[in-house]
Parts: structure tokens; sequence; C-alpha cells
DNA sequence: TAATTACATTGCAATATTACGATATATTAT
DNA sequence: ATAATATATCGTAATATTGCAATGTAATTA
């Protein structure tokens, strides 16, 4: 008890639900908004942008990492993250698809 | 330590995040997916359609609500819950202002 | 080479989530 | 009123997440 039962679930469902895992966290969002508005896209500024220790910042970067959302490229002893557009777009869409579901003709409440 | 430090990030990021957990299960997918789709709405019928037990999708439920994405209504014995359009339009809306931000004309990487 | 800088990883404590049996509550049927 | 049915809530065990200090790693500079 108390691990998730992807086994009752859709594939599709399970994948939806992990990656709606990552956006889960202000932080982790706070780093997209960055990453999206910034025009320097270097870790060290991430961690004097947020507030949060340097271990924590990279541990959330490495899960947007792991989902695809950001890659990153060493430049020179820093690390550029930079978000994925193939990877955004994908994700956007399957968020898309779930939305676009509602409303369905059957009205029943 | 093991606490989300809401206080560093704006009410819209920790709003959206807020939000984004409600997604990030398999259950809760299914729960909206189904009550999309269906027909009925009837509390019961989600019992047998995922195979979870009953507890743990009034669990399920309740997150749901407390996000407002859902609403339920009594209906004699049983509960009919269905999607709330206008919340989820408004939750629509602040995943495609963050899924729209990208890309930018800024080209760092 | 040694020191420095930037980031990743490890280990751990605090807290949150998930699942479910047991039980409470509320409506309907007898 | 009593029983039956449907859903909610409580309590709790198992597991996952969060945050950070300490430490590891790899490139850069002195």
């Amino acid at each position: 008890m108390g691990v998730t039962r992807t086994d009752l679930f859709t594939e599709k469902q399970n994948e939806l639900a992990k990656i709606a895992k990552v956006f889960a966290h202000p932080a982790r969002i706070a780093i997209l908004e960055y990453l999206i508005q910034s025009d320097t896209c270097i870790n060290g500024d991430l961690v004097q942008e947020l507030g949060l220790a340097q271990a924590t910042i990279s541990q959330h970067l490495r899960e947007l990492k792991e989902t695809g959302l950001i890659k990153g490229s060493i430049e020179g002893v820093s690390v550029c993250y930079c978000i994925d557009p193939i990877r955004w777009t994908e994700v956007q869409h399957l968020f898309q698809e779930l939305f676009g579901g509602f409303p369905k003709i059957s009205g029943c409440c």
C-alpha cells in the first residue's frame, strides 16, 4: 500500500500522470518559466534566481531532464539548460488532447 | 527539509503546481477521462471501472473536487460527478499560457 | 600540478502521497 | 423503525518527495 497502481491504468494515462508530476512543483514551474523568458540559460543563474540550495535545484533539473522537457549542454565550466522544443510541443499536445476532450455532446450533468 | 518552499515562488507558480499535482496520478486522469467520455457519471461506476478500492477512489474524487475540476450532486442514494466546465476552461488556459510562452524570440540554445 | 569554479550525486531527515480496511453517514426501500 | 445501498471519513502502513549539507567530478586557471 502506498505505491501507485500503474498496472490498473493505460500506458497513456500513466505517461500523462508522470509528466504532470514534473509540473507539480513550483520550483520546476519557475525553472521552466525562467528558461523560456531568459536570454541566458546558465544553471548558476537559477541558483541566484530561485532561493533554493544548489543541490535542490540540481535535483529539480534532473527531473525535468528525465522527462525530456529540457536538455543541458556543457558550456565551459558551467552548463546551459534549455527547453527541448520537440518534447515541449509533444507534451503540450498531450495536455491539449485531454483538455480538448471536454465538453462532449453528451449532456449528463 | 521535506516541505515545499512555496514562499519562494509566485502565487501563480504555486497555483499551477498545485493544479498539476491533481493531474499527476493515473487514477485521477482515468476518472477525468471517464467523466468526459461517459454518458452517466455515477460514482459507483468508477469503482467498477477502475480497479481501486472504494475508499481510494473517494479520496481521489475529493482531490479533484478541491481543485474545482469536478463537482458532485446527490442523485438519490448515489452521487453524480461531473466536470465543471468553467473551471476546466480556466485550468486549460493556465496550461496554455505556460506552453504558449515557448518558443520565444531570444535564441539562446 | 594545485587551486578554483560549476555542477552532480549521496545520504538523510522531514513531510506528503497512496492505498485500503474499518467505520460513519445519509438516502431509499421494506 | 429497520435493513440495504452508496459514498465519505478515519486510521494506518508502505512508499515517494522535498530540501540541504557534505562530498564527488570535471573543466579552468594560476
